[in-house]
This record gives structure tokens, sequence and C-alpha cells, in this order.
DNA sequence: CATGAATGAGAATTCATTCAT
DNA sequence: AATGAATGAATTCTCATTCAT
């Protein structure tokens, strides 16, 4: 039975609204416009209760990239810990990330924000997005060698793939009514695994 | 005919190496940590004379991608300009664009930085991506009318295909020894018009 | 005869380990870097309760130091009080400085710092600091009526015998392994006098 | 022929007249509560200017106080390179300290402020106050040396004898109408070389 | 009484922009 | 036209002080 102390609770839900604020600055603002005083009036606390639990404004860009990153990933994990055939993982994970972008609106600028990094950011959180890329050649390569797909390079296919679908998600994103998810699925899972030539 | 006078030349000559410079100094920090004073310096002229040429920053870095993305643009065009069937067109763009990022591999960031706009910058320079989205998906329709590809949604099919295929030349610019372009330029062709299905 | 209740007992048992926990973390850090929560923490109380006890840091500050010249004054004093000839009381208050400074390492900085009024301290310590030249120097005074030493402004031969020996006590306190107390007594003494003519 | 630019000449000019403003500023407030915008207002600068010729808060004071007690040093220096007697110098060197104080009043705070580290500064000035003992020191012990004066730890009566003088020179920079300087310098000079014994 | 999370005024520093030369 | 020193608004971060629990 996990021992949960009231600071802790406490603790932990300040922790969370900051980020939260912060992700909708964020996404407001973009990255380097993100000031720590319009993160704190959005989060509703002061300038120096930030400093409270995060370093530096630094580490809360990094924590807060690294908490919404880190659900991307777990639900990509469960869409493809399946022992599901290939085109059913595809449309699982792209289900799983129109999901979590459309739960994470705001998330989708931080994200384009940091794969690469920028100004005052030292470190960079290409590692995450990294490892995303790699996961997805993993399963690519597993798929290749089950015969269920071509033979090629499976980090540029996952490169290919990802950046395209992310495209069409974050699209999505911006659209006041994007169409169904089914249909934007479709059409990747189509693309993918068909090619387009008629 | 134009007349053009030695001042116009002058002043042509300055606005080039004052966006050449930004150009090369964003690539090197970024949008937000690429200062005046670096860029003033990388152009060899002094700070203040840059506000001769552009009335701010904002307009500064505008015009700088809009001159670089005005080059992409023209050279896509040539390649799409023939009558060659679809896959030839697809193969020309892809063509082009590993060229383009070859001999401006500082772009790559201005580019990545611009998509959405960022910190200080007001002005968005999406209507130039959305534009470019925009002429492939004009490419894909006419392709579909013509009957040599699929029906579908042409704008998602653009982006994804531009997205897709922009990462693979990203990843290009920022590798020691990129392979052979012929090699990607075969691996998203083929995906795009056979997909992978074995 | 007072009566002091067992809230007086622990309000100055408080009030006596703030100080003491100021006094070191005062040492250790110097005056102005000295923070209320180190303060605290030193003291093993939460950063409100010093505020129980001191109307705000500047108090707790001049009581600190109060306290320790308290001490030190008390200390001269009882070596003052006898009727011995002025060069055994030299010698005593010379000893009795060492041996303060000796047993309170940490108030060397503390006194160094608030002999004159820095940063935030609005209030000088000075007077403390004052009143110990001028108790100097009515024994000086006392000495030159009795004809034991030569007749000169006797303020300012407090002064420069206080800082003189101050300046050699508080070396003391710098050394790892200072020569015995007697010697620096003994050549305190003799330069005051005999000079240090040949 | 020194080629001196006028852009050296008001460089020069200006980092006097910040290192002037910082050394007022510093007089009135002390170390720690001497804030950039209070030494560019003395100096009638802007706060930004200060940085263009200092990187920093810490460099400034360093700077200001290395280019006071190089001067002082220097006069001391002029009054000891005589071949005259011991007793002599001890006068030259009080008149030059008396000289040097008279002319920068300011400059005792900024003295006894950097004499130990205090907060913020991380880099001590204590060599440059140590080297002034030495070289006493090293005066001392070459009139040791000739039979001058009587034998005993130059260093410990150079501490007394600089830290006791020094007390007596802050306070005639504290006082409004101090004594005539020779009466001070022969005070000193009195019960250094002779005692005070009657 | 004691606590320590929250506050926000204030400090250092940066950098786009201006303007006298 | 060109310059670059000067400016000061804006930003990050610190820490004395308060106050609800």
């Amino acid at each position: 039975m996990p021992v949960r102390s009231k600071e802790d609770v406490v603790q932990e839900f300040r922790v969370q609204s900051i980020q939260d604020a912060a992700m909708r600055v964020i996404a407001r603002r973009g990255m380097s416009a993100a000031t720590m005083q319009e993160i704190a009036e959005e989060a509703g606390v002061a300038k120096g209760t930030i400093y409270l639990y995060f370093r530096d404004r630094e580490e809360l860009v990094e924590k807060t990239f690294d908490g919404a990153i880190t659900e991307l990933s777990g639900r990509i994990e469960t869409a493809l810990s399946s022992e599901a055939p290939f085109d059913q993982k595809l449309r699982a994970v792209l289900s799983a990330e129109i999901g979590f972008f459309r739960e994470h609106r705001e998330f989708f600028r931080l994200y384009i924000s940091l794969r690469r990094p920028e100004g005052r950011q030292k470190r960079t959180c290409e590692p995450r997005y990294r490892a995303r890329i790699e996961r997805m050649a993993a399963v690519l390569r597993q798929a290749m060698e089950r015969g269920e797909i071509r033979t090629m390079d499976p980090t540029r296919l996952a490169l290919f793939l990802i950046e395209g679908s992310d495209a069409i998600v974050i699209e999505r994103v911006l659209q006041e009514e994007p169409p169904p998810e089914q249909e934007d699925i479709d059409l990747i899972a189509g693309v993918i695994l068909e090619g387009i030539r008629q």
C-alpha cells in the first residue's frame, strides 16, 4: 500500500498544475517567449512559488516535456505490446497518438519546440524524440523479419512514418473540426501499407 | 527595361549578405538565441546598419526565411513543371529538396523554427509553409484526376508526404555521411507509390 | 526575587539558540549571504519561528551581535576591574580578548562585518564598538593621570591599540596553529609599553 | 609616443567614472547593498552601459577595489623607496596613507568590505591586503637586520602596526575636523618607536 | 506556539533598438 | 550611409516576510 502523506499529494498537485500551466503558456507563446511570470499567472501562483518546485526555468520546461512524452510513450507502448500483425499495430499506434494529442492539444507545440534545442535551453530533449523513432524502427524491423513488410532501412522508414503521421495529427489539433479519427488512420495506414499507386 | 542604379545594386547586396548572415547565425544558435549583434558581426556590418535595411529583427527573420523558401519553391516548381507522370515528378521533387538542403544546410534550422511562430516573432511564416503543402496537394489532386494514383484527401496526403520526406532530408543534413541521395529518394518514392506490404 | 516561569525559560532558550545559529551561519557565509532559511535550519526551527522572537532579520543580527559583544565586554571589564598597574591590566585585557575569540571563533566574522553597517542593516552596531574604544580610552586616561604612561590623546591611542591587537587576535583565529597566546600578548604589550626602537 | 585614439580616451573615461561612482555608492550603502542601478545613476549612465565596460557586478567591484589599492600601494612604495632610517620611513608611510584616504574618503569603506569576502563576492580581495602586510613586514625585517629595531615576529608586528594606524586613518575620515595630520603621525610613530611607558 | 508554503519586491543581466557622430 | 555606444524594457531568479493550518 503506497504511503502518500497529505504533503506529497499537495506537492504533486502543485508540480502538476505548474507543469500544466507551462504547457499551456508554451503552446500559446512558443518556447522562448513563455516567461516564468506568465506561467506563474497561468498556474495561479506567484513567480517565486515555481522555484519551490523547479530549480530553474530549464528544469521546468524539461520536466514538463518529459512528463508529457512519457505519457505518450506509455500509450504507444501499450499499442505495440500485443502480438497482433503489423498493420493492426500500426493502426493502434496511430490511434494512440491521435488520442494523446486530442487530450493534450497544448503539447504539440512544446513537442515541436523541443525536438531540437533552441536558445537558452542547453539540454536538448532530442533523446526522447530519438527514442521514439528507434522504438518504431524496432517494430518495423521485427515486421520485416517476419516477412510482413518489405525489407528496407527501418530507421529511415520510421522517421518518414512518424513525422508524416505527426504532421497529420498536429494538423488535426489545429483544425476546428477535424475529420473522424478513423479516416486519418485509414489514410496513413493505407498509404504506408499499400502505397498510393492506382 | 528596369533601370538599376548603382545604389540599387549596393542595396541588394547588403540585403542579401545580411540575410545570409542571419541564416548562418540562426542555424548555429537557433532562432531565439540568434542576436542582432552576432548577425551583424557575421555580416561584417555594424548593428545599426541592419536597421537601415530591415525595420526590425522580425522583418529580418521573416525576409530571410522568405528568400530561402522562395528559392526552394522555385526548384520544386521546376521539378513539377514537366508533363512527366506522377512518379517521376515525385522523384524530381524529392531530388530538388535534397539538393536544396544540401546546399543550404543552415536553412533547415530556420525552416524548423519558422514553420510555427516562436518567441518574439509575431507574424508567422506559416503561409509559405502552407503554400508548399497546397502546391503538393494540387499535384496530387491532378494525379488523382488522371487516375495515376488512388483518390484520397490530397491535402492530408501532401502533409504526410512533405513532412515525412522533410524529416529524412533533415536527417541527412545532420548526418556526417548520409547515404547516396538516390537511396533515400527510392525509399520514399517506393513507400509512397507501392506501400510497404510484402 | 524575579519569578521565571517555564515560558520565560523556553523563550530564553529559543532566543539563545537562534542567536547561536545566526552567529555560526554568518561566520560561515558572511553577513549578507547568511539567509534566514539557513539560520533557521542551523537552529533547528522553522523560518517562521524566528519571527516570533525577532521582529526581522535586522533585529536578529543586531541582538546576536549585542549578545556576543556583551560577553566580550564583561570579560574585558573583569580584566580591568583590579587595581593592578597598567601593564598588568593591558596583558589581562589582551588575554581576555584572545580567550574570547578562541571560544567564539565564529564571532570574529560577525564582529568584522558589524563594526560598520553593511547592506540591508540600517542600524549600525557601531555604538557597542565605540563603547569598547571609550572604555579602553578611560583606562588609558587613568594610567596617564597616575603617571604610569606618557600623556597623549587617549581615544586615538585606544583605537590604535584595540584595532592593532584585534588584527592579531583575528589572525590567530584564521591560523591553523597559532603560536602560544603568551607570545602574542608579550609582543603587543612589549611594543605598546616599550616601543620597538633598539 | 603612446598611441591613444579618441576611443581609448573615452573608454578610459567611462571606466574611470563608473568605478568612481561604484566607490561612492559602496561607501554610502556598503558592499552588498550597492546595486547596479544606483551605481549607474551615480555615474549618470544607464544600467546596461556598465555591462559594456565590466563583465558583471563582481568584476566592477574587483576592478574598483584594485584600482584604488594600486594607487595606495604606489604611494606607500614611494614612501618606502628611500634609504632613510626606519623611523623616517614609518612616518612617510603614515603620511602617505593619511593623504590617500583624505583624497579618497569613500574608499575606506570599500577597503573594509573587501578585506574579507562577503556574500556574492567569490574572489576575495584579501591577496592585495595580505601583500600590503607582507610589504610592511619586509621593511620591518630589514630594520631588524640593520639593528634599528628590536627583533620580533615581523608579520605580527606589521599586522599590529597597519591595522592600528588604519583605524586612526579611518577615524580621521569619519571626523568632521580631524586634528593636524602631523599630530596623528607623531602619535603613532611615537608609540611604535618608543612605547608609551613613562 | 510552531510551521513552512506562498508571496512579491527587488537584484543582476541581456539585447533589440536608437541616434549622435 | 554607416557606425557602435548608450539605452532601458524585459527576464530570470532570490530571499525576507507573512499567514493559514
